[in-house]
RNA sequence: GGCGCGGUAGCUCAGCUGGUUAGAGCGAUCGACUCAUAAUCGAUAGGUCGGGAGUUCAAGUCUCCCCCACGCCA
């Protein structure tokens, strides 16, 4: 039995993510994990929000909520909103977590002890009215290039013109709007990645199977420039995990946290740790302790040798993931479990454009789940993936092709045999009749389906694995078409028998192929022939006299009922922009 | 401006290390069927593979130049 370790890139904790993110990530990690788990495997499917940095301290400043209240509340938002979505996480942690904290602090004590820690002192914009150090996006001011107003601190949006903060005329806080802005000079700590680049750098030559998207991200910043850069792993902020060497304090660091960046891909571990402690792991061993529970994934001198570490994000997350992460384990040399393989997403855009958070624009993951059950936004999602470019949300392509796959084909086809059986045998599987040719030809033809399905989906190839399935299902309306037990029934109503029963059959081969991508429907389907063996089918004549004679099932109500031309123009104004 | 990923039938996309008449789904048209959510099945039409030049016996598939879209960076 193989062991997968999952994650998909953790969510940020500000707000409710929209179909994009979750199609970048959490979705097709999902699909991963369900389907190694059906395939018998041992998995670990973990994520997280993202909770540190300055944006969700402005977040809870303006929800008026102290900013461990606002998080504690929206990642009880976002577990919800997963949970509904069928996002199969084993756990869903919090980067804010006492385990984070302390692993964090030992990963820093460890580099430092390693020799890849500098400080650094440098000049930073402060804010005496906001009372904190402003983020280059925060500051905006007057362009001095081409007196453009309202130019900010890294960039001016007119021109273009790459900027500093301190160029900036009349500078002003986007915080509060204060001017009373001064440079003050403060001390950071920098990882220094540039003395692992040969190290980083090989490793990704040696990933030859991964993804183009995910190698070329990864060498453009290994190689572009001059290189890979240090990078400051700490900020002054309040809010974020204190800086520490291991337990200890670290002099000088007094009041500073860990930047948000170096502390996300650590909670992948803490994590595991989480959910140890939530008492969700299995029991552990004779002799073995707690901590053996989690490092059994994480450390490959303790168990997590025979791991396949496989991570899923969109393509913004790609450096942190291909550098700045593999910097911190492969600094601390303690045999952490590096990635094995990286799926990286583009972007789906909506309707034309991108999607916008802050403008309300596209669907929502809880507008989403109003409208429509969660199945049909996966279905769509994955079979349209943005795997190989950009893909694109349009009303009318979402209202045709869900209607078309998961009324008409898939649908249609479990209400059309049921029903048909009840008029004709019953609601029983009929056992007379043989099977002939074209039982065998559509055996022969699942055969090839199923195995190049189980293809795709071993090699994360989303929308190919979609396409496949879908040809499963229709080739169970080819069947039926062919062999008409409708006419033979009135001739020979024992060879009709024969068909209704391998139809019947369909139903459950695709309760268990189809779980991965719609969960729900698959279990409907599975219940109405009441298959409760979810064993992966790997032979198809097998399938296919799985449910013996005389075994009842029901007639379901529809899988899915068909998205009309009215709620389409509803929902697209709906979702139009500026978000309620 | 530099870099990256793309530009293949009306639409969404497959096309591995170059090799017979360039494929699929949707949509369109025609036909079949009537068990079923007016569903299904079959057939047909439709592409000078962004443009140009080159390498080769042979290029969508390699090289160079250009155009367009998107993204990242400075």
């Amino acid at each position: 039995m193989a062991r997968h370790l999952i994650t998909s890139a953790i969510p940020y904790i500000n707000g409710i993510k929209h179909l994009g993110n979750l199609v970048g990530s959490q979705l097709p990690a999902d699909l991963y994990a369900r389907y190694q788990r059906a395939r018998g495997n041992e998995v670990l499917f973990l994520c997280a929000t993202d909770e540190h940095g300055t944006p969700a301290e402005l977040a809870a400043a303006k929800a008026g909520e102290p900013v461990a209240d606002y998080c504690a509340r929206m990642h009880e938002v976002q577990a919800d909103i997963a949970a509904r979505f069928g996002l199969s996480f084993d756990h869903f942690g919090r980067s804010s977590s006492p385990q984070n904290h302390a692993l964090t602090q030992a990963f820093a004590g460890r580099l430092a002890e390693r020799g890849l820690i500098r400080e650094v002192t440098e000049d930073q914009v402060y804010s005496v009215t906001d009372g904190r150090f402003l983020p280059d996006r925060y500051i905006e001011g007057t362009c001095p290039n081409c007196g453009f107003e309202d130019a900010r601190g890294d960039q001016c949006d007119n021109c273009t013109k790459q900027l500093d903060p301190t160029d900036l005329i009349n500078p002003r806080s986007t915080i509060s709007g204060a001017t009373d802005l001064e440079v003050r000079s403060t001390k950071h700590l920098y990882l220094e990645q540039s003395k692992l680049k040969g190290d980083i750098a090989a490793w990704i030559d040696s990933k030859t199977d991964w993804p183009v998207l995910t190698t070329s991200i990864a060498r453009k910043w290994l190689n572009d420039g001059e290189g890979l850069q240090d990078r400051g792993i700490t900020r002054d902020l309040h809010w974020g995990i204190p800086v520490k060497r291991g337990d200890q304090d670290w002099p000088g660091m007094e009041g500073k946290v860990f930047y948000v960046w170096f502390d996300a891909p650590i909670e992948y571990i803490a994590c595991a740790q989480e959910w140890v402690d939530a008492g969700k792991a299995p029991a552990p061993g004779d002799g073995a302790d707690k901590d053996s529970l989690w490092e059994s994934w994480w450390r490959t001198d303790r168990g997590a040798d025979d791991v396949r570490y496989t991570q899923f994000m969109g393509k913004d997350n790609v450096p942190f993931h291909t550098l700045s992460f593999p910097a911190t384990i492969m600094g601390a040399d303690q045999d952490w479990k590096l990635v094995d393989y990286i799926k990286s997403f583009n972007y789906l855009n909506y309707d034309g454009g991108q999607f916008s958070t802050s403008r309300g624009r596209g669907v929502f993951m809880d507008q989403a789940l109003e409208i429509l059950p969660a199945d049909v936004w996966r279905w769509w999602l994955l079979s349209h993936a943005p795997e190989s470019s950009d893909a694109e949300f349009t009303w009318e392509a979402f209202q045709q092709d869900v209607n078309k796959d998961l009324a008409d084909v898939l649908g249609n086809f479990v209400s059309r045999i049921t029903k048909f059986c009840r008029s004709k045998f019953g609601e029983a599987v009929p056992d007379s009749g043989t099977p002939g040719e074209a039982e065998a030809e559509l055996t022969q033809e699942l055969q090839s389906r199923m195995d190049a399905y189980v293809r795709h989906m071993d090699a994360i190839e989303v929308r190919k694995a979609a396409a496949e399935l879908r040809a499963i299902w229709v080739a169970g309306n080819e069947y039926l078409q062919s062999t008409a037990p409708w006419t033979t029934f009135k001739t020979d109503p024992e060879q009709a028998a024969c068909q209704v029963r391998h139809g019947l059959n369909l139903i459950r081969l695709y309760g268990i192929l189809s779980a991965p991508f719609i969960p729900e429907m698959a279990r409907t389907m599975r219940d109405a022939v009441g298959a409760d063996d979810e064993a992966w089918p790997t032979d198809a004549a097998a399938a296919l006299g799985a449910l013996p004679s005389g075994h009842a099932f029901t007639v379901p109500e529809n899988l899915f009922t068909k998205i009309t031309d009215d709620q389409r123009a509803e929902w697209a104004a709906r979702f139009a922009g500026t978000r309620d």
